[in-house]
DNA sequence: CGCGGATTTGAACTGAATCAATCGACGTGG
DNA sequence: CCACGTCGATTGATTCAGTTCAAATCCGCG
């Protein structure tokens, strides 16, 4: 739990996992190698707190493998994860005071990390990285919106479905090394869910009981079969999705 | 409810009320001639389809006076504002194939609107025009997970208290010059609502009946008072804050 | 004056929350 | 090695906030 993340080396840009997918990507070698240098691979923990809320950012980072959740907690003790950061997404809010909300580690994490001043620097100097920073936030902004909806507009049924699907094409993502490819997966899919029911309750806006409910309904009905831990199958993606919009009804 | 807005004239951006709070606001004066250049001031009436969704982008905007709703609908009719824009906000996703949402005139509306491509590649080629488009996207993107908060997480009466409070704060912003100042209204406040019962449900994920009830028992709390039309008189910013975000309980 | 859309109000219903109990996996210590 | 405690997850029973269905009421406008 504890802000203790181990530091290790410098990284190698050259034979970095997400090399090509991430922010660092819009570089020319020249520039890449004035990046790395400021670059510096950590771990974290599940459960770490990456940066707190309200406090000033310390560093920015890509994220490598893990996913981290951004969080809103109010006075009361409600929460919202308000966005999942997959790899090679980047961590960070550029050009504010402080962050607009917590970011955790919801799996054990390997990010890149860039110290903030220097790496609001890079952002001045190198207009391409600016500018795949920027049409980085034009995804999110687009995502954030999606979500919106499914927060204000479907059933538990559906939000569990969307969730769901949310992981399916995330995670097989993660392996291709280009391009955020638009293969949405079809056929059968097999991950990990990298949230507990609590996150996703808070994810979804729901409570934990209503999350295992609707699993379970999803496991009745043949749409997933939950495995040992966290490790989901879905034999058609096709069928989730059509859940998740609410195209279909009920199949006993 | 046609596409057929007004065409006015070229805009003369030395008088322009928003010049300095708006994206253009970024540049030098040669700059902001090339970029007046290409804008045209239009006007749009209440209802008029501005932006349609899954649509290539045909033109840019930033907006001068009114209030545009941005909408996401669902195959099955269900729908949801994902975002409100309020002068001198910029509308339109850079750097998309299409339109990811619905833009309707809430109110009518006044903006100063940029053909696509040849703003596109103004942003190329200022890269301080960049900058700030993209630190106003960071904005929006923050206020999205607030609002992912909202709906995910509070009760009818918050959702409403916060929708209120949220229009005052964007109300009482309109009339200054400079800045997006952190004037936060605390005493009384007067405005209209830019939105009918209708939208302010699709807004907070709720039904026109709860939106209506809700705003009858703010009325008996005297919290609000619904003057003629849609004006609306709020005696006290900051109770109504604190029932946006449920620090304060019933009052009968 | 009367029409039509927007809004309010009422009554009944229901989906998800709440309250409560049990289960299962895992790690620790006797 | 097994009993125990903890934490996450499941399942059941009940409640309640918000929806749905239905009917007034208000208001701008020709």
């Amino acid at each position: 739990m504890a802000h203790d993340p181990i530091h290790l080396g410098r990284n190698n840009c050259a034979t970095c996992a997400i090399r090509h997918r991430a922010v660092c990507g819009a570089l020319a070698d020249e520039e890449l190698k004035e990046l790395g240098a400021i670059g510096r691979m950590r771990q974290f923990k599940a459960g770490d707190i990456i940066l707190a809320d309200e406090e000033p950012t310390t560093f920015f980072a890509n994220i490598v493998s893990g996913v981290i959740k951004l969080e809103k907690t109010s006075a009361d003790g409600r929460q919202q994860i308000v966005g999942l950061v997959f790899p090679p997404d980047f961590l960070g809010r550029a050009f504010a005071k402080s962050n607009p909300y917590f970011a955790q580690a919801a799996t054990d994490v390997e990010a890149c990390t860039y110290p903030h001043t220097a790496f609001e620097n890079m952002l001045k100097k190198h207009s391409g990285l600016e500018h795949r920073l920027f049409e980085n936030t034009l995804n999110e902004l687009d995502a954030a919106r999606e979500w919106m909806f499914v927060l204000g507009r479907k059933s538990a049924q559906e939000k569990v479905a969307s969730f769901l699907h949310l992981i399916a094409k995330r995670q097989s993502m993660v392996g291709c090394s280009h391009g955020h490819a638009e293969n949405e997966p079809s056929g059968a899919s097999r991950f990990d869910l990298p949230l507990t029911r609590a996150d996703i309750a808070d994810f979804l806006g729901l409570t934990i009981e209503t999350v295992s409910r609707q699993l379970s309904n999803l496991k009745r009905q043949g749409t997933i079969q939950l495995l040992s831990g966290r490790e989901v199958f879905v034999p058609n993606v096709d069928r989730l999705a059509s859940l998740a919009s609410g195209d279909d009804e009920a199949v006993a």
